[in-house]
DNA sequence: CACGCTCCGGTTGTATGCAATCGACCTTGA
DNA sequence: TCAAGGTCGATTGCATACAACCGGAGCGTG
């Protein structure tokens, strides 16, 4: 169902049939899926002819990226407004000690979505939270390019804390601005990226 | 296809095969369909149940207005960025005279939809553009049920012209904020009204 | 009378077959 | 050699048939 989060690069074409039987399944389960995403603009389709795994370019980025700025400051102060502090504990626990993930850089962009859909679930929004995962995942195979350069994930983690701590004392403006911060210079290393890496392709 | 757009009350039932001869089609597209609209967060489906169209609570609808407040202020800034003024123009042609609709408060409400809707179209983005049509779909039953007191259509052409205006002179901060100011005003006689409303149901 | 069980109608989930359409390749003519 | 047309394969769009599952009505029992 989410092979297309995988490396499934952008522009490559899907076939019903073929993934009917790399599935074991019948072609009909499968248009369903296929609709499905194309309605989360994770697929691209054309009418009889064909699918095609959705590309974002710069200016796409750019909106996704404020949209999702927008969404986790809402998120935030949602938070705020009702006793999540089981949960940011929870994660708390594990992104204030930097052990958990090694300098993978593909395992701390899983991490990290972890987190911020976490704290979507933590808000208790059910509008939230699956477009925050509607943006993620169309953010996905971007973040997958991103680079990390070693110290940007002992700063992710100081980071996520930091926001963790915010909320934990309900300060809601702080968090905000954190968050704000935190994904913007997510967004300059994945432009870096994205600037980098347009020649191969 | 968009058929719960009309006045299919919240919480209505729906099965796949009174679609289907509805519409004198078979029970397959009919099924993609709703499950695109599932998707959408329109519909609500129990699998193996039934499908039922979705309804929005104060919180979700709070939710939904934040969001809608977000991406328009976006949208703003994005027709600054690019020479949108022909469209602006035949818009404004429309709305800076008060004499296209009349009192009725359903079309002012379809046209309203249709002015947010066109100045998406109008930001260029491919982004946006969708995210609004969503919004705007999961508000549309709310917003029926608003109901109108005379001078309140005569400030929504007012409203809607000054934010035309701003656009064309590139004043995006400006258009930001007109924005901003008349869509809370929207909330606000939506949210007394379903405060009102919600006795009969 | 209340509780539980069974059977049955109705609805969705899946599979398969056929028609329609698009794209590509090949052929043919200038 | 290039362009235009047609034909063929591949893929999607749709319809129909069958299987699986849920809910409720009715019946039986404690």
């Amino acid at each position: 169902m989410e092979i297309l989060r995988n490396v499934l690069p952008p522009g490559t074409r899907i076939t019903e049939e073929g993934l009917a039987e790399r599935y074991g399944l019948s072609r009909t389960p499968v248009r369903e899926a296929l609709r499905m995403l194309t309605r989360e603009s994770l697929l691209l389709h054309v009418p009889r002819a064909y699918y095609e795994v959705a590309s974002v370019n710069l200016d796409e980025m750019d909106d996704l990226y404020v949209m999702r700025v927008a969404l986790e400051e809402r998120i935030a102060e949602r938070i705020t407004r009702r006793d999540a502090s089981r949960e940011l504990r929870e994660l708390l626990d594990f992104w204030a000690t930097p052990a958990g993930v090694t300098s993978a850089n593909v395992q701390l962009v899983f991490a990290d979505e972890h987190f911020h859909e976490s704290l979507a679930v933590a808000s208790g929004s059910s509008v939230l939270t699956p477009m925050l995962r509607n943006i993620n995942n169309r953010l996905h195979a971007l973040r997958m390019r991103d680079f990390i350069n070693p110290d940007r994930v002992a700063r992710t983690y100081e980071q996520h804390a930091a926001i963790l701590r915010a909320l934990l004392r309900n300060d809601g403006r702080l968090a905000a601005a954190l968050l704000r911060a935190h994904i913007w210079q997510s967004y300059d290393f994945v432009c870096a990226s994205m600037l980098r890496g347009e020649g191969e392709r």
